[in-house]
Order: C-alpha cells, then structure tokens, then sequence
DNA sequence: CGATTTATGAAAATTATTTACAAAATTAAT
DNA sequence: ATTAATTTTGTAAATAATTTTCATAAATCG
C-alpha cells in the first residue's frame, strides 16, 4: 500500500468529523505536515493530538511517525495527467492515451486500497470452500462471470446466474462451506445484499467486492474487498471500476490456484488442452 | 532536494568512524530506517543515539525525524518486476505486485500495437452503425457482453447472445449499415469467425479484435484491431489479454461517444438516472 | 424522551529525541 | 615517549513528542 494521500481521499466519506478536518488539513498541505509536530497540527486543525492519532490508526498506520513517512513516500510521487478528462477537442491518439492511463491508475490503485489481511482470509474460503456462488448485477455481472470462468478452471465448483431468482435460490441451497462473492460497484445492489444474505442464513462465508467505504453490501459481507472509487474521467458509469474489479479477481483467482498448487496444477493442464480444441 | 541516499553516498568518505557506520547501515537497510526509532538504529549500529543526531546535524537535516521523512522519500521511486512470473513461494503481497504489474503492462502494450488509422476506421464504421453485433466465446464473451452494455448506453441497438446459433442468426440479419465486432483472443475460435463470415455476406462491416499476428478471424475481418500477445505470467489462459481487450473496448465507446457528443449527452444522462435507480 | 453508542479532548503516561557533559580516543608538539 | 590539545564518542539528564486513558459531550437509536 503505497499512495497514502489517495488513501485518504477515497475514505474521507466514512472518517469521524474531527478526522475529516485532519484529513482536510493534510490534503490541502501535505508538504507542510512532513516537518509538523503531531501537536502543531492537532492545534492547526482545531482538534486534539488523540484525534490526530486515532486518525493515523483509522488508516491502518502506526501512529503519526508512520503518517509523516507515507505522506512523504507519497509526495516523491508523481502523478501522471489524468486531471482534464475526455473531451470533443481530443484526438484518437489522445484519448487512447487518457484511457490507457485512466485503466491503469485504476489497477494501481487497487493495490493502496487492498488491505492484504482481508484478501488473505478471501483467499483462504475460497480455497478451502466446497463451492462458490458469484453474484452481480449489470456491469458487475461480467465480472462474476470473469470469475466463474477463472475459478471452473481449477475445478472449483461454482456459480453465476443472471437471473436474481436463480441467484438466491443458489445461494439458499449453500452450506458453511461454501463461499457466496457479492459484486457491487456501489455496494448497494439490493439483489446482491439480498443474496449474500441469504447465504449468510446458510452459514455460507460472504465476501463483498465494492468500491471503498460503507455500503449495505459491506455490512452484510464477513470478508470485505474494495478497488478504488475514482471514477473522474468522462461521464460514464463505472468504466475503469471494473477493470480493476476484474485486476481483484485475477488476484483472488491467481492466489488460490497458487495456495493449492499441487492439485490445480493438473487441472490447468486439462482445461488449456480443452481450450485449446476450441481456442477462445 | 537531492536524493538523501545519494547525498550520504557522497559524503561518506567524510564522515567520522561512527558516522560511517551509521551511514553504512543505511545503506544497507534504507527501508528499515522508516520504521525504526533513533534508539534502536542507535544500538542495530553499535553506537549512541547522540551520534545518530550528530549525523544527521552533519547531513544538514533537523533531526532523525528528518531523515526519516528523507530516506522514505528517496524510496518512493518506483520498482516494478515481472521478470520471475508467480511461483508458490510468493506472498500474498507479492502477488498483488506481480498481477498488478502485469495487468498494467498488458494495458500499456495496446497501445504500442494499435494502429491508430484502423482504429479510426472501426470508430467511423461503430459510430454510423445502426446496430452492433457483439460475438465471443468463453473468457471473449466477457468482453463482447461488456461492450454491449457500453454501446447500449449510447443508444445503439446492439446484441451479444452466448448461443453460437443465435449468434449466428442475428448476423444473417444484418444489412450493410450495420457492423458486427468479432473478439478472439487467438483468432482462431470457428464460431467467431464463423459469425464474421456471416455478417460479411450481409454487406455489414466487420471488425477483429484478436491478438497480434495473422488468423482466420484477421483474415475475414474488414478492420483488425489487435491487443498484446505478451502471456507469460503463470500457466493460464489468456488472462491479461482479456484486460487489454477491455481496455480496448474502453476506447472504442469513449471515442464514438465523443465522435456523437450531442446526442449521446442526453443518453448519458438519461441511463445514469436509470442504473442510480438500481445501482450496479 | 431516555438509553446506548460513538466521538472527542484534557491530562497522564509513555516513549522518543535532543542536549549537556565528561570520558575516551586521537592527534600534534615537544 | 609524554603531555596537551583536540576531536570523537557514549551516558545520562532534560526536553519534547507521542500515545493512552478516561471522563464527558454529542449523536444515534429504539
């Protein structure tokens, strides 16, 4: 996790009002703190030095020493020009630049926003489960199914439907050995909570994939994953959200085939010969 | 600033011995010194914390705060390695790294390989098309049923059946205003090319998207548009192609998008209303 | 509206950093 | 080789910064 001022602006949603004036502060003068002390600072954003800390706590750092270091990491960095967007002035060349830029950044930025603990137990039900439900609606979908193809591979059984009937009748069926993947960008797909609901009924594991913050899908899910919530470019719903959901599930995927090696190992052999009959 | 790492690197005949020492384990250790407090560097040195002080006095820095904040910001320059591939030893952060890169670099390559004249081709045939066909198969059927969602927000009727035949039928309906978009991974899957065929014999404008190299999928298809064929990552299937091709798509709609800005505003708008009703 | 949870800051406790100073080591001069 | 001067160094005290505790205030919930 690297980008600690991005960090920040993704979660500024869920931060505490005190935090939030911290998180203001910072964001307006990042180079400043780096030679601030955590009093100093408490006094320049009208809050206390325990507020300070809960904040640098709140963001997963040791304490305010570790902040000063991110922030300073994260300011040797620069940023490539992203800011503009796309517009009618812009040539070919131009905006497939700007989308190769944008769809990058967006894998990049899943890699500050993945808390490696939470991914790790992730990867540990998904290996260990007996069967995987993945669920999501519209452009999520193609991400479940990206998923469901991924996992089938290594002879995981596992589900996707499109039909939200077909969801949660599958996902009343699971047993506590099996996984249910809720896929949201927002995390407030009503159809999806419902289905990781009603697996959870069934003591199934849940693991929500949404954008980073609260949402009702990461209530409800045991197992939260999160890619970034920077959707800037064009007007357009979630484009490079996606991209990244699938970067997630390439990891996941990737993660387990490697946990369980020896096995899947065979079972790549097999399924790239079955491709191979018929190359996709 | 200069690199602080490099200035040590400089100065170091001019130190005094305990200073060399310091500076020496620096150097050795430079990612340590971040998480370290001036006593324990003190004693992983074998000296004293006042000559920590004194070393950093002698660096021109406030103080070991001061370095800190400096070392971590020499350490900010970034290192990406895709060399090894994904072994079983590998951490969980590992692979977050290794896929992140590579998804990247998938990304990046499309647009080494695109040839930005048959990209405007198949942008001015999209954009005066009347209606789409999308086809794919297996992990290209991802792709093809998110480049319908996308152009369906624009108000393009545009299709992607999963069923060869029905694919095949919609295709035999086509007439030459309209375009039909074949994506195959290695441009060799029959039903693609098949549809392709089909299209062809309908006067409809036909686009691959394959990777890079001759195919048949190439070879009937009017406008070939092509993304890396770099797979070397792991032992699976056309994993970070599928992302190129994504981020090709990506490209396709937002620059027909831009090419009918007016119209296409007011769609924006009006299914941006429709999926905040049910969020994805 | 009361009960419970959550958020906050003052102050105490802890920890880290810096400084002062004396001892040790080195150097230079006889 | 010995001594004085100088430089370097570490210990310990002083200072400063950070973290934790806890009581209270604010917000939220039933």
């Amino acid at each position: 996790m690297r980008n600690i001022l991005f960090n920040i602006v993704e979660l500024k949603d869920s931060f505490r009002p005190s935090e939030k004036k911290i998180a203001q502060y910072i964001l307006d003068n990042p180079e400043q703190i780096v030679d601030m002390t955590i009093t100093e600072l408490a006094s320049a954003c009208n809050t206390s030095e325990a507020s300070i800390v809960r904040f640098c706590k709140t963001l997963n750092l040791k304490g305010f020493q570790d902040l000063k270091v991110k922030i300073a990491a994260s300011l040797a960095v620069k940023h490539s020009s992203l800011d503009g967007g796309i517009d009618r002035e812009d040539s070919i060349a131009d905006i497939v630049q700007k989308i190769v830029d944008f769809n990058k950044e967006a894998i990049e930025q899943t890699s500050h926003v993945t808390d490696l603990e939470e991914l790790e137990r992730a990867v540990d039900v998904l290996s260990n489960a007996k069967r995987i439900d993945f669920c999501g609606m519209g452009a999520s979908g193609i991400v479940a199914y990206d998923a469901m193809t991924k996992f089938m591979r290594i002879n995981i059984p596992c589900n996707y439907y499109q039909d939200n009937h077909l969801q949660l009748t599958s996902a009343a069926n699971l047993s506590e050995d099996d996984v249910a993947v809720g896929i949201s960008y927002s995390g407030t797909t009503s159809e999806v909570v419902d289905v990781l609901k009603a697996a959870k009924e069934r003591s199934a594991s849940t693991i929500s994939i949404t954008k980073v913050g609260k949402s009702p899908l990461v209530e409800v899910a045991d197992i939260n994953l999160f890619v970034s919530s920077q959707e800037a470019i064009f007007r357009m719903g979630a484009m490079a959200s996606r991209i990244a959901q699938l970067n997630l599930i390439d990891i996941l995927f990737v993660s387990v085939a490697i946990k369980k090696y020896d096995e899947v190992f065979e079972y790549l052999e097999n399924t790239s010969g079955a491709t191979s009959i018929r190359k996709i």
